[in-house]
RNA sequence: GCGGGUGUAGCUCAGUUGGUUAGAGCGCGGGUUUGUGGUACCUGAGGUCGCCGGUUCGAAGCCGGUCACUCGCCCCA
């Protein structure tokens, strides 16, 4: 190794950074708490069929993207591309069928082996929500709903527009996919390799295209609306209505298809202009079909998945790391005097950094730099005299004070802050 | 995986048609200040010019490769 760095895509995650992160994801958990989700964690690795059976062969997830290891045991194994099927495993596994519904939050790392950009890493981190085990149209708007809560508590909300679809029900989805090959066949010629492709794995894909020839030609294409069921129809009015009554903006578009083979009935994404070519922040839908894929009873679902980084890029606000009280000694031989004080000054809370170096001009630049509210100061007249000097480094005041007595002024002002 | 752009100090960036010892601002260290910070002034440290190779008397600048980041595609959060 010729230089010591982070592989490809993965990185590391200064205090600056993390905190934007953090801000994400306690705004995550804090709103989901509200909304009854309990947050669970999930390993990080699992066999592979977790993710190969549910997401289906033809996802470039499963295909091109995965990491997948042999271990010493020769068992196949995959890092977690997503978080919907290790809970679904998760929820299968501890018998929680037999008590629905359950609803989930969690978050954490996942891996895909992509070429990187901004907004798109190889190790990156996602926050989500499921609600298993409700197959109500209440369900996906309530969903729904905590996503858009949530991107609300973050401030993004005017950065940010919902789309919503709807992909009906087996039958209506296989009708649909029917009469889309029949018209997509016609311009063969014309659509992009990309696409051609598509046509035969996975054509609803063809739809979401950035090809402007190929968007030219799915201008025209069948609208999977007009293929729903009765069943399937009236179900997304319905959502479309819970959506009205909580003054929830939304587009219908027609051409939202999600890339995984789980998804079925609402297919739904918040998406940013911000981001170039990463703009899908929160997405999700309904996934009724997963649970038997991966060898449990039929358990419907639905949830959804944000991207920590996407949103910390587009939430970004400075971090700045405040002080309330540093401590200094006059000299050397003073330090461990100030022990016990800090001891005691945690105690109540109050964010403490002794300086140990430099003559007192040195302490308190040090001071300055990072941010401190006050200072306690310890010197012989100090000790002499069994008080301390507190010092209020905004405005350069200073007196005498017994420890406690500064305390409860230490207190009481670094909160008004 | 495909196509384009970029890479010079901790950070943001200059660096002319290839020419001596590669610069600035910010930040960092020391000092003006032996019981006192922010401002100001003085001063110092810090570079394999991403890496490897080639062309040349001579390369930060040209050529090839490679790595990383970045933009678009693919895909997706």
């Amino acid at each position: 190794m010729e230089k010591l760095r982070t592989v490809r895509g993965v990185h590391d995650l200064l205090p600056n950074d993390l905190h934007n992160h953090n801000k994400v994801i306690n705004a995550g958990l804090d709103i989901s708490d509200k909304y009854n989700y309990c947050q669970i964690e999930i390993p990080i690795f699992e066999f592979a069929e977790v993710f190969t059976k549910p997401l289906g062969t033809s996802s470039d997830i499963v295909t091109k993207e995965n990491y997948i290891f042999k271990d010493r045991s020769e068992d196949e194994l995959m890092l977690r591309p997503e978080g919907t099927s290790g809970v679904v495993r998760a929820f299968l596994n501890a018998g929680l069928v037999q008590d629905v519904p359950q609803r989930f939050s969690y978050y954490g790392p996942m891996f895909r082996y992509e070429r990187p950009q901004k907004g798109r890493l190889r190790q990156f981190k996602q926050f989500g929500i499921e609600c298993l085990g409700l197959s109500s149209s209440m369900a996906d708007i309530e969903v729904i709903s905590l996503g858009n809560d949530f991107l609300c508590r973050l401030g993004l909300l005017n950065k940010i527009n919902l789309k919503i679809n709807s992909l009906g029900d087996f039958e209506s989805r296989n009708n649909y996919r029917e009469a889309l090959v029949n018209y997509l066949n016609d311009y063969q010629s014309n659509l992009s390799t990309d696409s051609l492709n598509r046509l035969a794995i996975n054509p609803l894909r063809i739809l979401d295209s950035k090809n402007e020839v190929d968007q030219k030609i799915v201008k025209n294409a069948p609208n999977i609306l007009d293929y729903l069921n009765y069943k399937s129809k009236a179900r997304f009015d319905d959502i479309c209505k819970g959506l009205d009554h909580l003054n929830i903006n939304y587009t219908i578009d027609k051409n939202l298809v999600r890339g995984l083979d789980y998804y079925c009935h609402t297919a739904f994404e918040f998406t940013t202009n911000e981001l170039g070519s990463q703009g899908t922040v929160l997405a999700g839908g309904r996934y009724d079909g997963l649970s038997k894929m991966l060898g449990g009873p039929d358990v419907p679902g639905v949830g959804w998945a944000a991207g920590i980084e996407r949103l910390a890029l587009i939430a970004q606000s400075k971090f700045v790391n405040k002080t309330d009280v540093v401590l200094i000694g006059q000299s050397e031989n003073i330090n461990y005097l100030l022990l016990p004080i800090m001891k005691k000054l945690v105690q109540k809370g109050i964010k403490t950094e002794i300086i140990y170096n430099g003559n007192l001009s040195k302490k308190f630049k040090r001071a300055n730099k990072i941010k401190a509210l006050y200072a306690i100061i310890l010197g012989e007249e100090e000790i002499s005299k069994k008080v301390i000097k507190l010092k209020d480094l905004k405005i350069g005041s200073e007196e005498f004070l017994d420890l406690n007595h500064a305390i409860e002024i230490i207190k009481i002002n670094k909160d008004l802050e």
